[in-house]
DNA sequence: CTACCGGCGACCT
DNA sequence: TAGGTCGCCGGTA
């Protein structure tokens, strides 16, 4: 199975109204330091409604970006119930989903 | 808080 | 087949 494939299974083991980080993805699927290569998967993601990439943030607390706009991502956070400020996530640890 | 560069793999010449 | 590029990063200075 390819990475990108064990990336996006991870993903799904996210549940709504949780979140997890780029670095956490890719350790989670065996990789140390391809958190940009998560983000440049995330981006040509091929099953943008089946994967919900919105879930995924940067570990510095910040949202990060995203295909449709920051703005999309933001929204659709806080429409799962994530607080947000600023494009910081405010319950970090309450929010953060470890697999 | 801003700036910089290291590291990784899919995608594109 | 073999590089070079690029991105929804991350940790450090």
């Amino acid at each position: 199975m390819s990475l990108e494939k064990k990336i996006y299974k991870k993903l799904l083991e996210v549940p709504k109204g949780q979140i997890t980080t780029y670095g956490e993805l890719a350790k989670a699927v065996g990789l140390k330091n391809g958190q940009r290569a998560v983000g440049r998967i995330m981006n040509k993601n091929p099953y943008p409604v089946i994967i919900p990439c919105h879930r995924v943030v940067m570990s510095n607390g910040k949202v990060g970006g995203y295909a449709y706009g920051e703005h999309i991502k933001t929204k659709m956070l806080h429409d799962e119930g994530i607080k947000i400020e600023n494009g910081k996530i405010l319950d970090w640890e309450k929010t953060i989903h470890r697999f």
